[in-house]
DNA sequence: ACACAAACGCACTGATCGCTGCGATTAAAA
DNA sequence: TTTTAATCGCAGCGATCAGTGCGTTTGTGT
């Protein structure tokens, strides 16, 4: 797992061939996991499908699991803007919703369980550590103007583990009405920018 | 993915030769999975390991997938008893606070990452199914006393999600005392049987 | 236009994997 | 004790995989 020294290599020229031949190779992984392929996810099959050798991909990624991580990590960073409603309850509303409709996609839900079982924490870490950020990022924007807002780790509880648990534990596919209703427990029903929610 | 036909004629002899093998390759592969072995995770390596023939996994289990289904069916099955201290909040409480413990353990969460991995939706499956069906019963007994309990979907958003959410997906070990914070957070406060906690 | 460094493709090698007949061993039934 | 069916070990097959020098191509800076 030295993901990061020959990651960071790859993306250093954004337009060149290396370019070309990362996504290729990204896409290959993607469309392998939408058709099931998980225990063979081998770097030559890789290889093949993206019309690369081999040896490239051994070059840039070394094993299956930098790969993969690389995969999460440029599909989970970016094309997620952190809504700005001008409430907080329309804030995690909003992204709540968003978030469902993106864990709800089966080839996002096959690429997490993929990076889980491979790499372990640091994969999981991938999978969630951006939409973890961004959610803090609501809570603290909303507490600068002076509001009080609930704890990290309680909407965390309340809001990220039950979307990534029904994701990928259940065969329930979450909806973004399902997910507003998580809002709805965290956030007592009375005011918008009103007290209440801090733990103890 | 065929476990159901291999495994169930694999048990079927509880005390004999067969039970021995299965206990070996099963001890096998913990300790590989304890010790960071994911993607290399292979039969051969696996029935070296167990001092046993290949041939004989292959026969059994025929692939690593069902193989680590059978192993993970048999760790969150049996061993876990239902507590019953005369309230729901204190069987609630001592569940998770049990739960917590459970997946506290860093070789059952290995295991239960890698049967994601490579089991995808049926492989999560087996990992909560128990737990899950257990916590039900909980609920359901309570109800069956005369009290009004939450749905069981609030709980499991409430109590199994952040669990399961913390341990696979972060690096913080869930602790008992946090998990029955979660207890804290789903039932009202007053009242011990009391009414509230259903959604809407 | 030229030189230079980086990335890529090619042709290999050794090792491992998945899998299968065949005989030996075991444990339970007759 | 004899029978019998199931499980297991053994040797070996073809296929695939991980990894490595070497030459070629691409893109960039001078």
């Amino acid at each position: 797992m030295s993901a990061a020294t020959s990651a960071s290599r790859a993306d250093s020229r954004p337009g060149g061939r290396s370019a070309r031949v990362r996504s290729a190779v990204h896409q290959a992984v993607r469309d392998l996991l939408a058709d099931g392929t998980t225990d063979q996810l081998t770097i030559p099959l890789i290889a093949a499908r993206a019309d690369v050798h081999a040896t490239t991909v051994y070059r840039r990624w070394g094993s299956v699991g930098d790969l993969l991580a690389d995969v999460a990590t440029s599909r989970f960073s970016g094309g997620f803007v952190v809504p700005d409603t001008g409430s907080l309850r329309g804030d995690l509303e909003r992204y709540a919703a968003d978030l469902a409709k993106d864990l709800g996609d089966p080839d996002t839900l096959a690429l997490v369980r993929a990076t889980i079982g491979v790499g372990g924490e640091q994969g999981a870490a991938v999978c969630r550590k951006e939409r973890q950020d961004q959610l803090e990022a609501i809570l603290e924007r909303e507490r600068s103007r002076g509001n009080e807002v609930p704890e990290v780790d309680r909407t965390i509880d309340a809001l990220l583990a039950p979307l990534y648990y029904r994701a990928v534990f259940t065969d329930r596919v979450p909806t973004p009405e399902w997910a507003r209703t998580l809002v709805a427990h965290l956030l007592p029903e009375a005011a918008d920018a009103g007290p209440g929610g801090t733990t103890t």
